[in-house]
RNA sequence: GCGGGUGUAGCUCAGUGGUAGAGCGUCACGUUGCCAACGUGAAUGUCGACGGUUCGAAUCCGUUCACCCGCUCCA
């Protein structure tokens, strides 16, 4: 993966965001040759979704529109999408080591998931509940040390075990319960503080809870105040959700129907890791298709297995990509009565031997719509009114929903490819469709006439495609810079160009060489990039 | 947020208290006859940043930032 980060920096694929100050963490530019890679990405996506999409299940044509929302939009939304509210998780932070935990999820964490709390529990005799004083004490002083080095126990166990005698000898009933007796051994103070939660890592006592949300914060207007707070959106769907009328309203379109966009999202992750895979600004492509529930298995599948598909024809063809069909139980909250969820993933090499995901395929089912229908008191009239089967409905969602930076990096790691044989000791073997560059043309020598005809051919070839010039030093060098850059094709001009007007074409992946008419050489390109 | 590692030219790295270096790459000129050839010359550094110790710091100490690995998190 080091490699080809280097590569990428090196070639200007990939820049961190603000290098001269130092970077800035979970965000990333693209390079001359990146931002290429990338619109080539978004534009074969919005080509074959939006423009010419693949036939529906039944043989017909899709019908699909696009759509370009702003990144601030009415706070309102992100009530009635749940972003703020319930995903605003309440999160509790440990005081001794910072550690973040879920504050409705922290007993199960304890139960299932934590070593000392784990190991705490040996020490308590089955079933009694008895409490073991110098057990405990041999604990704390030996494994609770270890790990659990700021539980109350552990720093100081003779009065937290003090509290601990008091509690149990004052109920006749004991044993008492195994939550409250954990958390007085977490507690140094009671009379202070009260009984203490402690932390899943380290023991230590955990602050409030508040609530932690991964969205981004600004102010619409001058004044830093409460009133005028707007988030920069988290994902690009709700923009679609919001404008569903205005779309139905001015564009004659019926279900089953899509609404497709691409654009910036910001999340504030906690920790941005794997170069450009988790961003805190990253950019995606969406689509919400609109059905009627009863359909929704076969849109389901049509979408997972044609997105699967479209992944493929740009390149990703081999054993790196693979579908992944979700689990019940890890289904988000909208879904779960759904058709079902998929992940399209792809083996990156910081993931290997696992996958990291690429593009979600989601029944979101009516969620959505209904949300908003109610947040916004449109109620019904944002319900869709079928004609023909004069049924008056919100439309279910199939929501194939790719990460175009992801995608973009995907195509990176799938190109590089190690070659000790050649000069560059690695090229990149990217598709054609989406190589930044997609021809080289170079006079053999830089003199005889040669730089004045591969000069024209130059400025012929531009128009159409991004293609690069280059006379400077010997050809063999020129080749390898392309090889880096994953240019497929490189059309040079020879002695014998200037005889019978052919030239040679290098093959990037086989390094072969075949000749062809230099006036061929538009019509060999335009059928080598046919999607 | 925790633990471990790294940070010197575009890249790979040397330099362990005393004048910041090498190879490769880049650029210019010459040469060139199909895969980073050769010759000559040139540009390029706040030694990640800030602070401290010292007559003197890339080097020692502290803090911080960024990246990598492992946790944690990832609706």
């Amino acid at each position: 993966m080091e490699a080809i980060v280097a590569l990428c920096r090196r070639r200007g694929f990939i820049f961190q965001s603000s290098e001269i100050y130092g970077g800035i963490n979970g965000f990333w530019d693209y390079g001359p040759l990146g931002v290429e890679l990338k619109r080539n990405l978004k534009e074969a996506w919005w080509q074959d979704v939006v423009r010419c999409p693949a036939p529906g299940p039944t043989g017909d044509p899709l019908e699909m529109v696009g759509l370009d929302c702003t990144i601030i939009m009415n706070p309102k939304v992100w009530v009635a999408s749940g972003h703020v509210g319930t995903f605003a998780d309440p999160m509790r932070k440990c005081k001794r080591c910072g550690h973040f935990v879920r504050a409705d999820h922290l007993w199960d964490i304890l139960a299932q998931d934590c070593r000392w709390f784990d190991s705490l529990l040996q020490e308590f005799t089955p079933g009694s509940g008895e409490i073991d004083t110098p057990r405990l004490m041999k604990w704390a002083r030996g494994k609770g040390k270890k790990i659990a080095p700021n539980l109350a126990l552990v720093r100081n166990p003779e009065v937290t075990l003090s509290w601990l005698a008091t509690r149990v000898t004052g109920q006749d009933d004991a044993p008492s319960e195994l939550q409250e007796i954990v958390r007085y051994v977490a507690t140094e103070q009671l009379q202070r503080d009260g009984l203490q939660d402690p932390c899943p890592l380290c023991g230590g006592e955990l602050d409030e809870a508040r609530p932690f949300t991964l969205m981004f914060e600004s102010h619409a207007g001058l004044s830093q105040s409460d009133d005028n707070k707007v988030y920069l959106r988290p994902e690009t769907a709700q923009g679609i959700f919001a404008n569903f009328r205005n779309v139905v309203d001015t564009s004659r379109v019926k279900i089953p129907f899509g609404i497709a966009q691409v654009g910036k999202a910001f999340r504030n992750e906690v920790t941005p890791r794997n170069f450009t895979f988790r961003s805190r600004e990253f950019e995606q492509m969406e689509i919400e298709f609109f059905i009627h529930s009863d359909e929704a298995d076969t849109w389901y599948r049509y979408w997972r297995d044609s997105r699967f598909a479209w992944w493929q024809s740009i390149g990703l063809a081999g054993e790196n990509l693979t579908l992944r069909e979700h689990d019940r139980d890890e289904l988000a909250h909208y879904a779960k009565e759904g058709a079902g969820t998929s992940d399209i993933e792809y083996r990156f090499p910081f993931t290997a031997p696992g996958f990291g995901e690429l593009e979600g395929v989601a029944h979101r089912t009516d969620y959505d719509l209904r949300q908003h229908a109610e947040h916004s008191g449109l109620r019904d009239k944002l319900k869709y009114f079928d004609q023909q089967k004069n049924e008056k409905y919100f439309p279910h969602v199939i929501e194939p929903s790719a990460g175009a930076d992801r995608g973009a990096l995907a195509l990176l790691c799938e190109a590089y490819t190690p070659d000790e044989s050649r000069p560059s000791k690695v090229y990149m073997k990217f598709h054609p469709r989406m190589a930044p560059i997609k021809a080289g043309i170079f006079p053999l020598v830089n003199k005889d006439g040669m730089p004045e005809v591969a000069s024209k051919l130059y400025n012929e070839l531009r128009g159409q495609y991004p293609v690069q010039f280059d006379a400077k030093q010997n050809i063999g060098k020129r080749y390898a810079r392309m090889d880096e850059a994953g240019t497929p094709y490189c059309f040079t001009i020879d002695g014998q160009t200037l005889e019978d007007q052919t030239v040679t074409v290098r093959h990037r992946d086989t390094l072969s060489q075949e000749r062809i008419g230099i006036d061929r050489v538009a019509a060999f390109l335009a059928e080598k990039l046919r999607g």
